[in-house]
DNA sequence: AAGACGAAAGTGGTTGA
DNA sequence: TCAACAACTTTCGTCTT
């Protein structure tokens, strides 16, 4: 589903490149921002967060987890080392040589393999560097904890990388991921369930705004309307129409509305494509906005006239 | 003719007994 | 484990532009 881009909308030019660390896609020819993650909204409240305090690991040793020996690899001896040890070494180094090929074997080996996929499907999603290490770091957990057995590697990668990407704030639906790997839809969001469950890792609902940016951009509308639809993001979450729905849903309608102020009009069928929910839950959730915010006068700006 | 709207029935997942 | 339930989807008919 990700719409690609690939001309820079401003001058025509094709050399994109693309920032993974700040999720940027740049023009080369003229510089412009194409695409990139709007900066973090402060985590917005939600009414469910009973869990106590789940300890937040924000940070940890410097390592990385994207290859299966953690960047860390210990080789145990050289050719050359081994000629300057005296007998009673030499019968240690072999021990311990045998001890690593050993170890190594298991679980090492599925980790190999499953952090490959991992890269394949990160790098399809273009998701950013932060996330492919969380999500390598969940898979990891799950791994030592022996939570993919029964389940199929991939599964449990698309589950992983799912959830590093709730925990950073750069959600990809399920659908996405579903496409990127392969896994149905379903099997994604149960080992996603499962894992973090079994991990202890406590995701906050994803916020809407979150989904704003790519959608905007999918559909080509102006910076003005991606930030009127984040206010109406905010009224829409002071009059609690926000908890209980889907994101998506949300975002998209908000978007919708916004795009209508701004005499972009796009129809719901476009925004519906985009966001990957279907016209009747826009509406539904269209109407639940006009209802709810006053926002019937803003519209008449551009609409000659509204009747109700 | 295409888009917007709404009703009705169906689906998959969560929750609570 | 099962039933009730909410959110969302699919489908389809009608109205609007």
């Amino acid at each position: 589903m990700p719409e690609l881009v690939k001309k820079c909308p401003e001058c025509g030019g094709a050399s994109l490149s693309w920032n993974r660390d700040r999720g940027e896609i740049i023009c080369r020819d003229c510089g412009l921002v194409i695409e990139e993650k709007m900066v973090d909204f402060s985590q917005e409240w939600r009414e469910f967060d009973s869990e106590d305090g789940e300890k937040r690991r924000r940070s940890g040793a410097p390592m990385t987890y994207t290859q299966y020996d953690q960047g860390l690899g210990t080789e145990v001896g050289q050719k050359a080392d081994l000629l300057r040890l005296g007998g009673k070494d030499r019968n240690k180094f072999f021990r311990l040589r045998k001890w690593q090929y050993r170890i190594s074997t298991a679980i090492e080996r599925n980790l190999k393999l499953a952090l490959a996929e991992l890269k394949r499907v990160s790098s399809y999603l273009k998701l950013p560097k932060s996330v492919e290490e969380e999500s390598a770091r969940i898979y990891t957990l799950a791994v030592q904890r022996g939570l993919v057995r029964g389940r199929s590697m991939e599964s449990v990668v698309a589950g992983a990388l799912y959830a590093a990407c709730r925990r950073h704030d750069v959600p990809r639906t399920l659908d996405e991921l579903s496409e990127a790997s392969g896994i149905e839809k379903k099997e994604v969001g149960r080992t996603y369930r499962f894992v973090t469950r079994e991990l202890g890792i406590t995701i906050l609902p994803s916020n809407p705004a979150d989904y704003i940016a790519r959608f905007a951009s999918a559909l080509k509308l102006s910076a003005e309307t991606q930030s009127k639809s984040i206010e109406i993001l905010e009224q829409a979450q002071k009059a609690e129409l926000t908890s209980g729905r889907g994101p998506t849903g949300i975002a998209a309608a908000a978007l919708y509305v916004s795009a209508l102020m701004h005499g972009e009009k796009r129809t719901q069928r476009e925004v519906a494509d985009v966001a990957g929910v279907t016209e009747v839950t826009i509406r539904n959730r269209y109407k639940e906005l006009l209802d709810e915010l006053d926002l019937e006068s803003e519209i008449k700006k551009t609409k000659k006239k509204k009747k109700r």
